[in-house]
This record gives C-alpha cells, structure tokens and sequence, in this order.
DNA sequence: GATGAATGAGGTTTCATTCAT
DNA sequence: GATGAATGAAACCTCATTCAT
C-alpha cells in the first residue's frame, strides 16, 4: 500500500485529462487550457507538474507502456506452466485487449515517434527539441521501450526450445509480423470510427481471426 | 497524350515542392511559406493555386491514391492470364513496392483520416472544416477511395472461383488481414526511420517473409 | 450627340459594376476582382482602365455629383418663372429623390470623406495617400464640389429678394438646415434597410412630413 | 460605490485606447496591435479582454449607448417638474452636447449599422459574421438599442397631453424629425472637420438655430 | 487591349509558455 | 502551491497592385 503524495496525485489526476484531451483532439490540436479545464484548475498550474506540452505527452506514453509491461509480465507470469506457443498467444491476446481497451495509449505509443518529430523545431528536423530532450520521461521512456519486444522474443524462444513454435526463422522476425498484424488491425479499426464492421466484416470476427492466424504462423513454418 | 496547359504544370510542381515539405516536417509543422520557397515561388502564388492548406493535402493524398489505382489496375492487367491467387499476390506486391517508393505518398494516406479528425473545429469534432468540406481534392477523393479495396476484393473472389485461393472466408477479410500486414509493415518500418533493420531483422528478408505469408494465408484455410 | 468611344464604353460599364459591387459590400469590403466579375471581365482590366481601387472609387462620387448637378440645373431652369421659395421646395425635392433613387450615389458622396480619411496610411492621419492625390477624378471633384450648395443658396437668395424666404437668418444656415433634415432623413432611412417603416412612422408619409417643414422653415423666421 | 476589479479596470483602459485609435484611423484600418501599444500592453493581451476586433468594436458601442442612456435618463429626472416640451428640448440638447464632446461615440453608434454590413461575409450579406454574433456586447447592445428612442417619445406624449406640445402629428414622427436634424448636423459637422464653420456659418450658431427649430417644429403644427 | 499569374505587405488570431502576486 | 494576466512568435490567409505574354 503506498502511500501517494498529493503532488503525485495531481500528476495523475492531471494525466487522466490530459489523455482525455489528447485522445478528443489528437496532440497538435489539443490546447494546455483544455487540459488544466478537464482537470479542474488553471493552465498554470499545469505547467506547474508538467514543464511543457510534450513533457506531458511523453509522461502518458510512459504510463501507456509502464501499464503494457505490467500486463504482459502478468501473462508470462499465468502462463509459465503453459508451453512457448501458448504463452506467446496470450501475449498478443493481451496486446489486442490492451489497444482495445485503451485505444489511446495504443495511439500514444504508435504517434510517439510522429510526435518527437512533428516537434521539432523548423530547420533541423534530426534535432529534437530541447523541452524534449529534457523530459524526465522521455529519458525514461527509453528504458523500457523495448521491454514488450524482448518478453515476447523470450517466450518466443522458449516455444522453439519445447517445440511448440517452429524454429525456421528469427523469433524477432516472427515477433515483428505478428506486431505487425496487431497494428495494421488498430490502424484499420481506427478508421472504422465507432462503428463496428468493416467492409462488412465484424471486427470481432476479424480479430479472431487474425488470433488464429498469428497461432497458426506459428506452429507452420513457411 | 494530353497537353498539359500550363496551369496544370504549376500544380504539379507545386505539389511535388509539398510533398517535399509535408515528409519532412508533417502536416502540421510544415508552413505554407516553405512550401513556396521549396517551388521557387512566393507563399500568395501557392494560395493562388490551391485555396487552403488543407485543400493542397488532399490533392497530395488525391495524387497519392490516383498513383496507387493506376498500378492496381496496371497489376491486375498484366495477371489476367494468372489465377487469382497470383494476381492478389502481385497486387500486394504492388502495394509493398508502392509504399517503399514513396513513403510520403503512404503516410499521407494514412493520415487522411487523422488529418480529418485533427483539423476539426474547437469543439465539435464531429464537424469537419470548412476549408475541408470546400475541397475539391476531398469530394473527388470519396469517390476512388474504395478503388483499392474492390480491385483486390474482387480478385480474392475470382481466386476462389478459380481454386487457387480457398472459401473458407470472406474475401474481405481475407483482403484485411493482408492489408493489416503490410499497414504493420509499414508503420513498423517508418519508426525504424533511415535503417535497413529492426531488432536485428533486415527489413527485405521480413518483407519477403510478409509476402510469403500473405500467399500462405490465401491458400491454406486457417 | 455624343459618339461615345470604345473606351468610355468600357469605363462607364466598369463603373456601373463598381456601384453595384460597393453598394452591395461597402467600400472596404469590396474586392476589386468582383467588380471585374460583375463588369464582365478580368481584374486586371479594370485596373486598365481605372488606376486604383480609390480612383475607381472618385470616378463614382464623381458621376453621382454630375447627375445630381444635371438635376439642380434643371430643376431651377424650370422654376425659373416661380418664386424662390418654390425653387429650393424643389431642388430639395430633387434631392430627396435623388437619394432615394441611387442610395449608393448618396452614400458615396457622404462616405467621401470617410474613405479619404480611412485610405489614409497609418500614422500621418493628415496626408491622403498618394493614389488618392493622383486621381483624376478626386481633382475634377473639388471643382464641381460646391455646386449644389451654391445652386441653392443662389436659389434661397432669391426668394429672399422676391419676398417667398424671410431674411431673418443667412442663407446658408438655411441651407444647411434644409440639408442636415435630408442628410438625417437618409441616415435613418437606410438603418431601415428593406423595412417601409421605422418606429411605426411609414417613411413616406415622414419624408412628406419633412418636405413640409422645410418650406415651413423657410417661410417663417425663427 | 462600486470597487471596480483589476479586471475590470483593465478593460476599460483598453477600451479607452481603443477608442482613440479607432477614432483616429476609423474602424477597418486600426490594428489591433496599436490598441495594444495605446493601452501600453501587447497585442495578444488586448485579445485576452476582448476576443476579435468586432467584439472590441462593440464594447465601445455599448459603452457609448450606456452612456447617452444615463445622460438621457438623468435628463429627463431633472425635467420632471418642467412640461413634456422643455424635458424633450432638454433631451435634444443632452444629445448634441454629448455627440460634441464624444464625436467618437457618435461615429461609432452611426456606424454601428455600417460595421456590421462590412463585416459580413463575402456572399450572403445577410448573415453577420461569427465573431459578432458570438459578441457579447453585441447581444447587450439589442437590449438597450431603443432606450433612446422610447425615452423622447415618452417625453413627447407626456407634452403632448399637458398641452405644451402640438398633438397634430405621431409623437414618433416629430421625434424621427428632430433625431434626423441632429444627425444631419453631425454629419455636416463631421465633414467639416476642425475647422468651426460652414460655408461661412458659424457651427455654433447653427446648432443654435437648429435648436430653436426642433422647439418650434414641436410646438407649431406644420 | 486583355488577362492569367505573381507577390509584397500586412491583418487577425492562436497558444505554449512565463510572471507576479 | 495556485492562478490571472501577459506575451513572443508564429501561422494562415487576403488583396490591391503589377507583370509578362
């Protein structure tokens, strides 16, 4: 049971709009006002937990995967006694719940590096910007970045070992493709809005679909 | 072989200027002035041509997805004599090669929607802008946005007519899951900027990996 | 009759389009490519043929001080036989009319002023800008200027010596007086707008009203 | 006594810069960013207080009408024991008088009307612009629109029923009648710039005669 | 003469960020 | 800690005017 400090809790609370507003208007769009009026206090004092716009940007996409590396680490965590397969499966269920049920942080973490781009300053587009640079959470960020790859290679590896997954290619190369049928799914999903089906396919059936088809990947070589 | 008038030669190089500028900065950075500067021009005379900023996206993204039709059409063209299943392949081939020649013209696709949501108005962001609504480029857009989809839609279902693709699903899912791959594909391969691999996997080899799957999809029932 | 020249053709048709154009969006508002429009040809040469938008401007006040000159000296001609004060009832007649039937003509002689001072470039309020000192037109203007107030004074003189006007005040406070109802009669008729009455007054019956107080005002001393 | 907040005070020193400047370059050709440096502060904060360029506009307009309101009201306060004639000379005085020591305020209510058509969009001239519905002032302005109005004619009524005005004419035509003289002078006044006469009338006589004119219109059926 | 094209010189408005209290 | 107020630095867009053909 920690104990939070109040400062922690305006952070969060703060955080919370904040990710309300940027997922309503999308981060170039969102205005530091909206964000102090969704947590119930002045602009000001924003800037007064947060140092700048991206600053906070960066502390949600920090969050968005802190909450990812929990959850995945709790599927190997359930899924030790199952074999490599199995286990890998579970974490790309968990991955598509995760996008699904935070669709924002999913956008987050995938406009992450548009972002760090995007804000660049004018001429020299390599260069970030300095109130980036310095985010405490971007360093951060860097970090933990490629722990959801390398839990996922892991146990990738560990169903070539017990043979479950066959072992006719890289494991990051298999983790990538199924990362990849993940995002090409969000990304379409994304298009679709609030509706449900997509060229007339439910999105529920395709999302099986895609499970099965990442299973089946798997344990076939091609 | 059409003349084209000289009006339309300045679009054209205006566009390409745009282009430029739009990939290096995104939408949203990019100012209009560069956009001049970068066609030899002054800020008004772009005006001159296109009306908003929005409305010269839309004619990139409009550029983008004619560019895209035509080697569709031009793909499935040349594989009439093949079964369907080659055709979709080559189509998808298309579609890969298509994006790596110019990425741009992919990530303006991508982010029609997202420009769409991000330009709303203040509060209701349901409504789209003015300036949007105005554009020509955005009408004309609606019309061959679903070219793609019912190109290859279509020959999924000639493929399992003609028995090189199984029934087992419907044809749009089937188009969706190879879309979604080369959408991962893709979005993957922009965060890996300038490099030629990605957790240590070359980017050629996993593509050819995609393809090879893509068929494997069709082909065998899952 | 006068063999009007291609030229002057041109010209009185640009001008016929500017009257309609100005009356229509006021001065500042109007946009030289519409008076192009309206006019049936290309911005451009309008510019051929009227050197600014303020000259263009001066030619219409111009052209409705001509008209209104023309009507005075008929007026008077065929009053010549009345009295006095018979011919200022009827030149303000005239004039009352006038501004009934070309309000835009009105307005541009009142807005006159106005646009010289609002043309005038920013810091010396005193100094009317360049394009305006250059105009053809704004020269003519100031010749034929006081025409009217002369024409009437002349007018209110005579009845004075013939005995229809009492003397008991200069003739050109008279005039003035007379003007001022006239000037406020059109100020308060065009906040009016398309409405036939204002303040539950009809406006004929209030324009008739003022007619009579003026000769009444003329008559009997104050 | 009222303690006026900083707030408060703030936006009447803008007000008052305001005020000069747009008195001094006329509504279309004031900067905003001369407002700013006028009221010592910059541009973007003359946007805190004020939103747009017409809601700033029409603040001055509402404070000039509230103005004239209380001058009026006070009037008519100190005229309560007087006949309804001497209370509406009184008012007719309080008017000339005010628009002499506020000519801005005078300008500003005349082209209340005027800035509102010129502001409207391009095509549709009937629709106002959006800043200036949005306008708060605006909206109070409708409000107190007519106080002026009904105070004179309430005025005239009352001397009409104690017999010290002639009852052959509506109380609002004689009241349209003197409103028009007063408004024909500041024109005419207007036109004539600094200087103090007109076409050698001294412009203090003449608001003299018009006075006496007004009163004897009032009591002398035409 | 006519006009499509080009542009210089602003103009209003926006917002992330910082101060002063 | 909190916040009302202030602002610098753009950004988009406009338009009278001029050229080049």
């Amino acid at each position: 049971m920690v104990k939070t400090s109040r400062r922690s809790n305006k952070e969060q609370s703060i955080l919370d709009a904040a990710e309300r507003v940027f997922h309503r208007h999308g981060f170039t769009n969102a205005k530091m006002e909206w964000v102090g009026e969704e947590a119930g206090m002045s602009k000001a004092s924003v800037y007064f937990y947060f140092e700048s716009k991206e600053n906070l940007y960066m502390a949600i996409v920090y969050r968005a995967l802190s909450l990812l590396n929990d959850l995945m680490y709790a599927a190997i965590q359930q899924n030790k006694p199952e074999n490599g397969l199995n286990s890998v499966v579970a974490l790309m269920n968990t991955y598509f719940d995760f996008s699904q049920k935070y669709p924002l942080y999913t956008e987050a973490m995938l406009d992450y590096t548009a972002v760090i781009r995007s804000t660049s300053a004018g001429n020299n587009e390599e260069k970030l910007s300095d109130a980036l640079k310095e985010s405490v959470y971007f360093m951060r960020l860097k970090d933990i970045h490629n722990i959801p790859v390398s839990i996922v290679v892991q146990e990738i590896k560990r169903g070539m070992e017990d043979g479950s997954i066959h072992d006719n290619r890289k494991p990051e190369m298999l983790y990538l493709s199924a990362w990849a049928m993940v995002l090409g799914y969000l990304k379409l999903t994304n298009l679709a809005g609030r509706k449900h089906s997509l060229h007339t396919v439910q999105l529920d059936d395709w999302k099986e679909y895609l499970i099965a088809l990442i299973k089946y990947t798997l344990v076939h070589p091609v």
